[in-house]
DNA sequence: AACTAATCCGACGCATTGGTCGGTTTATTT
DNA sequence: AAATAAACCGACCAATGCGTCGGATTAGTT
């Protein structure tokens, strides 16, 4: 693994243990035994380092864990079941679990690095997109009520997904994600297409 | 109102707007046209003020905002539906929301500040607490389905808030409020008794 | 008026921040 | 072996962080 690359792993494990603004660059230096030189050799900037690892790290994981997932062509419920059930079992051995990290850094950043924001909020638009499109499959192949409105689901997915990462930290993560998989397989029934039901 | 007073409500905002690591004493006491002297005469450090802000407005907000409503005897899903939609409506005015304020620090202070995350936990766990009462005394009183686990339901409703506030940041806000309270409405026709359906 | 206590001022200390830069080491080419 | 480029070192800088402290102002008491 290159110099760069190594950095850049380290860095993203720091920011998101700590938060960006509260991990200093001698912070990272410090843990890989580098120097400012290696540092400003390979990066213009802190915010130039960060963005670097939006694009090579957090996209491509984002893309792995919760995009491609629910892409498929089975049944879109169980598709995003699936999905959310392996990404908080991760989240529950803390490992790094991408969706929480990037409401975690949209947190940080809101408000007080737009170019950063950018970066950010185009990746949950992707999230959001690829949700939209997967529920719209699920109402065609008539899995889903076509009454259903795409987009309120998606929205409601990702902020149920990006609350209960946030509820896990501390407070008995393996319980909480058992109740939140629970529910959430509740209202996927209210949404359902309503199939020999009566 | 007295200078301490003035110091917290100013620090809360500068908090928020900011975050706490990224929010100096000195721009809080700017904004006030005050000295070192006057804050480190009022507080004994940085935390100790926070903890301070916590106590005296975060906690009495979130019980006004948050709890106090949805402790009712009326229809509970009513309740709760109505607390949220309050709620929401003050973040789309770009308001101070206590309950998006809790998650927004309980991210921050993760893992960097054990004592601080002491009490937020604290007031989290009191909403999780109010909300499984009113649910079970939703059950009883006949509104609820009395099958479904009123435990589960409190966390996926706090998840669902928490996650919608960090989306509502940058991303037409209205419009997402709008969406994910008709979706809240679906999940409780999954979980509300089943009266005169067949 | 005289005294005391509460409140506030602002210069200062010390640690840390992101970032610069001249110079050294290591690898690659010729 | 010599020359060049890539990679890295670490002392240094200006700015900013939290917190201290001696003294000035103001308000309240007697």
């Amino acid at each position: 693994m290159t110099t760069m690359n190594r950095m850049q792993v380290t860095g993203l494990e720091l920011f998101y243990k700590n938060g960006y603004y509260n991990t200093s660059v001698d912070d990272i230096l410090k843990e890989l035994s580098l120097s400012k030189g290696a540092f400003y050799y390979h990066f213009e900037s802190k915010e130039d380092f960060f963005v670097q690892i939006i694009q090579n790290l957090i996209v491509r994981k984002v893309y792995s864990s919760l995009i491609e997932p629910i892409e498929g062509h089975e049944h879109t419920l169980d598709l995003i079941i699936n999905c959310f059930e392996d990404a908080l079992e991760t989240a529950v051995h803390n490992e790094m679990d991408y969706g929480f990290l990037l409401s975690n850094f949209i947190n940080e950043f809101n408000g007080r690095n737009p170019a950063i924001m950018k970066h950010l909020n185009e990746i949950l638009r992707i999230w959001e997109v690829t949700l939209v499109t997967a529920i719209q499959r699920g109402k065609f192949n008539g899995h889903i009520d076509r009454h259903v409105d795409a987009e309120g689901v998606a929205v409601y997915l990702m902020s149920s997904y990006i609350g209960i990462r946030t509820l896990m930290v501390e407070t008995s993560p393996s319980a909480r994600k058992y109740r939140f998989m629970s529910q959430i397989r509740q209202y996927f029934k209210a949404i359902e297409a309503k199939q020999a039901s009566f």
